[in-house]
DNA sequence: ATTAGTGCTTGCAAAATGCAATAACAAATA
DNA sequence: TATTTGTTATTGCATTTTGCAAGCACTAAT
């Protein structure tokens, strides 16, 4: 990394992902099933494709996406969360739980059901289900 | 607000709150107990004046800081978390946590600790000091 | 041999950020 | 009253990041 602006663990990590793209590629990947470069491109969001690749190379190099040749198409890159990725998994759901909360056109689909319902629950499931794969 | 990305709850939230500093202002108050733009300034993090001016705006525009003159100081003005501000506190929480597990020159202060030992704990106690004030 | 898929680069315009200086105003002080 | 200090905010300019469109390099499939 270049240089962080402080100790202050929340400067850090805002160092890391404070923007408005990192974390939408997290998403993807942690809840959407996402893998692959074209997978984000297709997203709702439209990223550009120099955001994107320089975006997936930071979360690269910061070990937080690790980066594979695809083992059914070796044309192809498959993008996967490492541990510390999938630790990202509560910051995630806080935030999409607050952004529902307070935008009344973001309707709660089903994992936005749950974790207002058993928010402990959701993150717990989802854990598991990130590990198992 | 201008136009969001998409209905997504994490991209409506970080259409507000996405970027290196919003959220530290909101730290600041947070957990720093800072209250004044001067105070703002003279953290560590050394944020510039029209980007403070401009990210309290936006925040007070969403109504998660609200604004008014000091009671005690007619030229100064005070700015406080609205519920919606609160609210973030299990977002900052999180991040906290997730900065100081991976960052080693990150130390863990008083805070820091209560969350890795009891995160549930330390959200409900902060979010009571927080309405109580 | 051609076409389609996949990841990535480049060029350029627009927007955001960083930085330094300074303004507007109120309160305190000389 | 005049001056200084504290507080919030603006402005100008350089730099950096972002957004957008086009195209490149390579592989796989037809």
């Amino acid at each position: 990394m270049e240089k962080t602006r402080s100790d202050c663990p929340i400067s850090c990590s805002l160092d890391v992902f404070g923007d408005k793209w990192s974390l939408l590629i997290i998403r993807d990947i942690m809840l959407r099933g996402k893998l692959s470069y074209s997978e984000f491109l297709q997203s709702e969001e439209k990223i550009a494709t120099n955001i994107l690749v320089n975006r997936l190379s930071v979360l690269e190099a910061e070990q937080i996406v690790s980066k594979k040749v695809s083992p059914t198409n070796k044309s192809k890159f498959i993008y996967s969360l490492t541990e510390k990725g999938i630790d990202l998994l509560p910051i995630i759901i806080e935030i999409m739980d607050w952004g529902a909360k307070y935008n009344a056109n973001c309707p709660r689909r089903e994992l936005g059901k749950k974790i207002k319902k058993d928010k402990a629950g959701a993150i717990k499931e989802y854990y598991e289900k990130l590990r198992n794969q």
